[in-house]
DNA sequence: CATCTATATTTAATATTATCTATATAGATC
DNA sequence: GATCTATATAGATAATATTAAATATAGATG
């Protein structure tokens, strides 16, 4: 895909209002969640479960959401036994804004 | 509106390949287009006919592309005579940039 | 191995977006 | 004032996005 069009992918993936509270979430998760039993909230990211519980929207909805962001290469996932945990990836947001302020500023 | 939903908002503008690409050509439109009779590429904005021939897209669709992008805030709108110039709002720009660092970095 | 729990997939409804064609309108110009 | 030009609006359609209910799957646990 053209450098241009995965911009506008990435930008599309920010421009949802659910999604975008999602990444603020995740982005400073311990002041957004509880810890967790499994998995460590920083450095593993954070549950969807526990996403789902606090945006209030379905499970099927929110796991969508996520495919968007990590389709985006916003967020990675890991899985550690039953859940499955989304973590930002800020070299990546960074580039997507550093690159956007080249283009339009 | 709240503050959150406009961001979405503008993202969203921002979103859209065409809209992005016409963004950035009218952020610099001395690279992008010919001079003009009428208004001033860079003190007036650039025609909207222009824009027309440039991106190839019908003449409605762009209208309302740079509706999107005006209901954003992201251009501001003038006519001279029969035509209508776009000028991108700089500012606005640095703002939603700077904002969505605050809440994304 | 039956069951429970967490997540994914499928299906379907609804809303929004992107686009064009056709038509209207507003200002110029002849 | 008839006509030409630039832009806007209306209407139609196809594609995409958002969401939830129902179901499936994969891995845990008793």
């Amino acid at each position: 895909m053209p450098d241009h069009d995965f911009q506008s992918k990435q930008l599309k993936a920010l421009s949802n209002t659910k999604r975008l509270q999602i990444m603020e979430w995740i982005i400073d998760p311990l002041n957004h969640f509880e810890a967790q039993l499994d998995g460590h909230l920083v450095t593993d990211g954070v549950c969807i479960g526990r996403i789902v519980d606090k945006v209030k929207l379905s499970q099927p909805t929110v796991t969508s959401h996520m495919k968007v962001l990590e389709e985006a290469k916003l967020v990675t996932s890991k899985k550690i036994k039953n859940w499955v945990f989304y973590k930002p990836d800020p070299e990546a947001i960074k580039h997507l804004f550093s690159t956007l302020e080249k283009r339009l500023l």
